[in-house]
DNA sequence: GTGAAAGCGCTAACAG
DNA sequence: CTGTTAGCGCTTTCAC
């Protein structure tokens, strides 16, 4: 069915060794032959078949990719970032999906090595964690994370801690006190931990009680009543969330509106990832602004370094600026002590 | 460096063809060995390669997927689709971006032929003038179009003209009457012509005037002056706007904002593929909705129906149904004729 | 129940 | 400059 290198060889009337040097090596072959081997090619449609060079233990120019989901954006543009170069670059892109899921993650990782791959760039749970990784060390498999931000592997994110901190240091620069945290599960995600820990420190050093994290879950349609009671009602209810993430955000903004609360005026929110698709809400979501696209690229980059051996740098972590992404949803507060707003705490650049 | 078949049989003791029985055809092998060339292939970490399997003309079990981006999360929403169906049937996927480019969209399609994918889902620029898509039908590899709407070649999709009269009948049932249609570049895309040709006969069949469709650059920060005052000035401004996709309605509606227009008080917005994020917008966005991840699934498995020759249908195009999400971006308008809301007309089902 | 050997598409010595 | 040949990892007759 689909042409091989020895129809080509029949079809031109040479061996397949120097239709092989024709595709190869040019050069090395009288220029007449290249011409009837090229018009043979052209005739019969002939495309060499990279399963053979690979089984020859070329390189496979593979590289898997393993992501928790597309539904979030922050991983479809990471992913847009990765292709771009691969693109580029000649390299193809096996894609698996795990739903945060550890057994998907072990059976992606699985897959994808029996193919071959030359490399891995993956967002996992739990990276400080994962026997799988542990495994890649062993194996000699060379992978990047994204996102997953870790001192001990390969990894390109942004500080975790230190965004969530800027971030809770601008509500409380717009004179909030009571700052609640919302997240999906703490437990499932090193991210969320490391901006939980951001979110606390800030509060302790502003003399404030951090409040333990609000879990929520994020794919019902609906906030929970008993969650929005909590964030709702009662002189002590916060005045601003913090979300560990653009998504988390939106839904909860939804829900709150539903519940007939204003925002910014009744609460204040601010997000988590720096979703292009934030600054299209009305009011646009504030957000600690991570480089999702840049970070997928710099994931690639390494990767490539590592497989070339042209990897200079030896720290493993590699982190890329956020940045605090003012918007609307963040309204100032009355200081209590007199009319003033608290605007006089700076945030660092 | 990856154990072979021939690391395990040396392990194991007993030849490479036993190790492949025991792992193709377990019952034919005697319990005792198989226990022993199990034990091998643990001890060794073995995968069997796909790259031997393959070339030995075995299904390669590769899947190519072509979609113009991932920014767009209807894309993001069908890849999730796929993915799902993919990773269950044991299926690997391979993807390429396009950008809309009709060079990448070459590139896609002659990297995943030389990789020998079984076949191939993809979303292009125009399905019927599209010489490469011939090229695949001569070639006899196998194809399904996902929301290329066109009877020519296998495809999934909804009836993007229907959809589209649908919508626009919905926008002129709240009493609108100057509509104007809102596209990216309608040369570029047969999608945006046919909803323009639905918009076109809604207005019609109402005793409208339909306008020509105002191109809009999407990707552009802001919407431009002539197209702001176009939309914003004058007695014949256009009360409502349908949106040929959401991402450009959100784009516009900022737009709308930032110009101190109200929506929907002062100006309609409809949109189009049923984003899940627009229903976080406030107002909720408004949309003529696609079940995007049920067409990547039924695009995946008429795709598995060709290639298991379980297809039965003889049709090429598959239409899905759409919904009109009603959404809080329309508002009615008075009959002019009268004080009362012009709400009679029905939309269909 | 097991092994030897051929061959899938290709590249890379090595001869001629 | 070109052809012959071996071998990459695997499955699959065909013998034993």
């Amino acid at each position: 069915m689909t042409p091989t290198i020895k129809d080509v060889a029949a079809y031109a009337g040479f061996s397949i060794a120097t239709v092989s040097r024709a595709i190869n090596a040019p050069h090395t072959v009288n220029p007449v032959t290249l011409e009837k081997v090229r018009q043979a090619i052209n005739a019969l449609g002939f495309r060499p078949s990279p399963l053979g060079r690979q089984l020859r233990g070329e390189r496979t120019r593979l590289i898997g990719v393993v992501l928790p989901t597309l539904a979030n954006p922050v991983f479809a543009e990471c992913l847009q970032g990765i292709d771009e170069l691969a693109a580029a670059e000649g390299y193809r892109l096996m894609l698996m999906t795990t739903q945060y899921d550890a057994d998907r993650e072990r059976h992606a990782i699985e897959t994808l090595r029996a193919q071959r791959v030359e490399g891995l760039i993956l967002t996992v749970a739990d990276a400080d964690t994962h026997p799988l990784l542990d495994e890649l060390d062993q194996a000699g498999l060379t992978y990047v994370l994204m996102h997953n931000d870790t001192v001990r592997r390969p990894s390109v994110s942004v500080d975790n801690r230190q965004a969530a901190y800027d971030g809770v240091r601008t509500l409380i620069a717009h004179g909030h006190r009571r700052i609640l945290m919302l997240a999906g599960t703490l437990a499932a995600s090193d991210r969320a931990r490391l901006r939980y820990a951001g979110y606390s420190q800030a509060m302790q050093q502003a003399g404030l009680e951090p409040a333990p994290a609000l879990e929520i879950d994020f794919n019902a349609d609906e906030l929970v009543p008993s969650v929005l009671a909590h964030l709702a009602h009662g002189a002590s209810r916060p005045t601003a969330l913090f979300c560990s993430n653009d998504l988390l955000a939106m839904v909860v903004m939804r829900g709150l509106r539903r519940a007939q609360l204003d925002i910014p005026r009744d609460m204040s929110i601010l997000g988590f990832d720096g979703l292009a698709m934030g600054e299209l809400l009305s009011p646009p979501l504030a957000s600690v602004s991570a480089p999702n696209r840049e970070i997928g690229c710099a994931a690639w980059r390494r990767l490539v370094a590592y497989l070339d051996g042209t990897y200079a740098d030896a720290s493993l972590s590699q982190t890329l600026p956020h940045r605090i992404r003012e918007g609307a949803t963040i309204a100032a507060i009355p200081d209590a002590s007199g009319g003033r707003f608290m605007n006089t705490i700076r945030t660092p650049a």
